[in-house]
DNA sequence: TCGACATCTGACCGATCGGTCAGTACAGTG
DNA sequence: CACTGTACTGACCGATCGGTCAGATGTCGA
């Protein structure tokens, strides 16, 4: 690995676990064994840091976004499939999702976290499979929130979790009971 | 309003806006008008300024936890006003939510947070209605933390929201139907 | 009139912040 | 050999951080 991916490795890290404004570009450094200068000459700033170490994340969902359009058709259908690619993309990316879901609102000016508004809102509006609704959608929100804030507990406090599978398991059922209107039974799958 | 109640109060916006890194003392100090010296003669420390900006969150939701015992005779009974009581809480405190919720990772040594862990603790073992098995803590957990995170959203950012009452009735319906067993349904009351 | 006390302030402290810059070490290339 | 570009570093900058301290001001009851 590069020093520059070691670098983002630990600012992905270290932001995740002490906040973005909590972290010293000094102590990244520490982590990874080498300069503030050498960190500054990587990326040209503390906030090009974040850009960067986000900037992965960001792609993955911006390429499950723009694979919506085609599943319009039969939202119904689609739903589960699309909940599960959406979980395994959160849970592969569980720091990035930290960091966005725990601090959007310090960071509203940061690029990252506006496009990651944005994806957000292009997710929940394909995901409402009835009428939109003040309620479905507030539902739905409640849904996304809580996996994603699971998810960003599970990466940053010593507490207990489930295994990843089992959570996995969980987030696709409870996503898509609250997506659902209100009668739907709904089954998972074990796969994507 | 007392300039020591000025002080929480402002401390309090901040915290949950900026995060408790983000923000100085002195940026408190100019929001009241006052000068930083006058902080700190109210307050030991920015961190003794934390702790006595939660405690009256804190101490309701304490009080919260104290009744528990008594209704635990008939769990699935009791479920609706507990749940009730717990968001009519939630929603009273948003600002202390949203410190507590977004921050607690990186302020695990502060101990308004360890007292929020261990009140959140008992609240969620007792609101688990079946036989406590991973799944429904989980269910739970989406819940309850998908619902501190929309709070937590409504007061730190400036996009649309339902109105209070509107959210208050779908956060009750919601949660109930996260911590019921499966077939269960579940009727809404308008009041506590 | 005289302390006693609460409230508040500006000057100041050492530490750390993000960031700049000149310069070093070195590998590759002609 | 000289030259170039990449990787990296330590010294340094002004600003701000949380916090201390000596005093200024006003309001009390004695």
């Amino acid at each position: 690995m590069t020093t520059r991916d070691e670098i983002l490795q630990a600012a992905l890290e270290r932001f995740a676990r002490f906040g973005y404004l909590g972290s010293s570009i000094q102590q990244i450094a520490d982590d990874v064994g080498t300069s503030k200068s050498s960190v500054l000459y990587h990326f040209d700033s503390k906030e090009a840091l974040l850009e960067a170490a986000m900037q992965p994340t960001m792609d993955a969902l911006t390429d499950l976004v723009g694979a919506l359009p085609a599943l319009q058709e039969d939202k119904l259908a689609a739903a589960p499939a699309l909940v599960t690619r959406f979980v395994d993309t959160l849970m592969a990316h569980s720091a990035a999702v930290s960091i966005f879901v725990t601090q959007r609102g310090a960071l509203q000016d940061v690029p990252a976290i506006v496009r990651g508004n944005q994806i957000v809102d292009a997710i929940a509006a394909t995901l409402v499979l009835e009428a939109p609704t003040t309620r479905t959608l507030t539902r739905l929100s409640i849904g996304l929130a809580g996996v994603a804030f699971i998810l960003a507990d599970a990466s940053e406090t010593t507490h207990e979790h489930p295994s990843p599978a089992e959570m996995r398991e969980i987030f696709i059922e409870t996503l898509l009971e609250l997506c659902m209107p209100e009668d739907g039974t709904v089954e998972t799958r074990k796969d994507a």
